[in-house]
DNA sequence: CGAACCCTTGAGATCCTTCAATCCATGTGG
DNA sequence: CCACATGGATTGAAGGATCTCAAGGGTTCG
């Protein structure tokens, strides 16, 4: 296996805990495990750039990264995050177009990198991985229909409750049951799709409120259901 | 083949024509030939509902369908249109979840249906229409992420511009310049994401400004480059 | 001919954005 | 250790885009 010593812990981190690859066979592991390289990224550190033509797939074994889109006047749009035994970049790689997003990580990530023939190879021949793989984008797919809906019809309010409900169940809350994943009020609104003002506006009427506590970009979820009506779910 | 004669024309429509199923085998073929229906669908029908468990997926044979979802007060957010050769309820299918939006017939419509076990069978079997299937899900989630994008951080105005140039590209001109596709000003505005009253006030203004022409539901476009320039394309 | 639908227009309200100024924490170089 | 630069966070005020509500007009179809 190829790999960058630039980190000491690499070795811990197995692909195999990614639920994409449960199934495979040893030797389709040891292909894997093969051709893969692992790689350590700065906080901070773009892994590609929107319009770039990518090569590969990249698994996220540690760390959290943004995706997102530039828009008008190079606004962001956060499409999603990914946390570890999530991939990256797989939609234009599969696809076979150019990166539709950006990618950059919120923290010190390790990544494996696993080049696009290998990926091509197993969907091939082996039914059963396709299968998974085709059942991500998929759901995928279902979450953007999602958003779609949420960002034209919902008010920014109710729009911020429930990314703030988001951020609780994708990345879970830390002993003083504040949110574990860090965001710059900036972020929340590319996420949101609004101004950053409006952002720190609405956190500051959720903690008049009583539903959050905030504590610079430590945000305290107090009233979760209450979070939850307001983001008026279906 | 099992057929519903409903319709005089039916054994015209050859799913073969499909992009999708252009690499299958002349076996393959046959064994979704004996599995599939084909079944004509009145204007206004609903193909499935948000929240149905769907078994099978429908290649559109004739005819345009919009697949919306349903928010806030009932109103509903399109999605996407259908229209022949392409698939739809295949994210349910495939994903095994309950269906994330409803279909209904925006005309008369020939569908054929093909059991999701035929379907899965070919997946598990067949490694290039398994990718081919993949680049199809990876393809609406590139376009998604775009639409998401657009409707977090376009004007209406922009925003409308624009699915007007996509309705073009999309459905293409009648011998008048017309859309070919005749939509709602509701219809509009659900695909907008905005109130009727707003893609009302906002057609007046694009007519005003030599841009288009309005005829009841038929829109011609008159100026072309101007739109996809109001559309702000990136 | 009425009912159902759709389209249109106006007026007022409101949600949000934008712009500008200030504050605060952090880090860096002298 | 201080001075200053930088990037984020905050607040206020003003304006504008868009929505809602209400009313009226047109068309189609049984």
């Amino acid at each position: 296996m190829k790999q960058h010593h630039l980190h000491p812990n690499l070795e811990d981190e197995n692909i195999a805990l990614s639920p994409l690859f449960k199934h495979l066979t040893p030797e389709e592991l040891d292909r894997i495990n093969d051709d893969k390289t692992v790689s350590f990224y700065k906080k901070g550190t773009y892994i590609y750039h929107e319009g770039n033509r990518i090569a590969g797939i990249y698994v996220v074994l540690k760390g959290i990264l943004k995706i997102f889109k530039t828009g008008i006047d190079g606004k962001e749009q956060i499409i999603r995050f990914a946390k570890p035994y999530e991939l990256i970049a797989f939609r234009s790689v599969i696809s076979g177009e150019l990166a539709c997003t950006t990618a950059k990580t919120l923290e010190d990530c390790v990544l494996s990198y696993i080049p696009q023939e290998t990926l091509f190879h197993l969907v091939k021949t082996n039914g059963q991985f396709s299968l998974e793989l085709l059942q991500l984008a998929c759901r995928e797919l279902g979450e953007a229909n999602e958003y779609i809906t949420d960002i034209a019809q919902k008010t920014v309010r109710e729009r911020l409750a429930e990314i703030l409900v988001h951020l609780k169940e994708n990345f879970g809350l830390d002993n003083e049951s504040a949110l574990q994943i860090s965001l710059t009020r900036e972020e929340l609104a590319n996420i949101v799709g609004t101004a950053t003002e409006s952002v720190i506006r609405l956190l500051s009427e959720f903690k008049a409120d009583k539903l959050i506590e905030i504590n610079g970009r430590k945000i305290k979820i107090l009233n979760y259901n209450l979070l939850r009506k307001i983001a008026n779910f279906m």
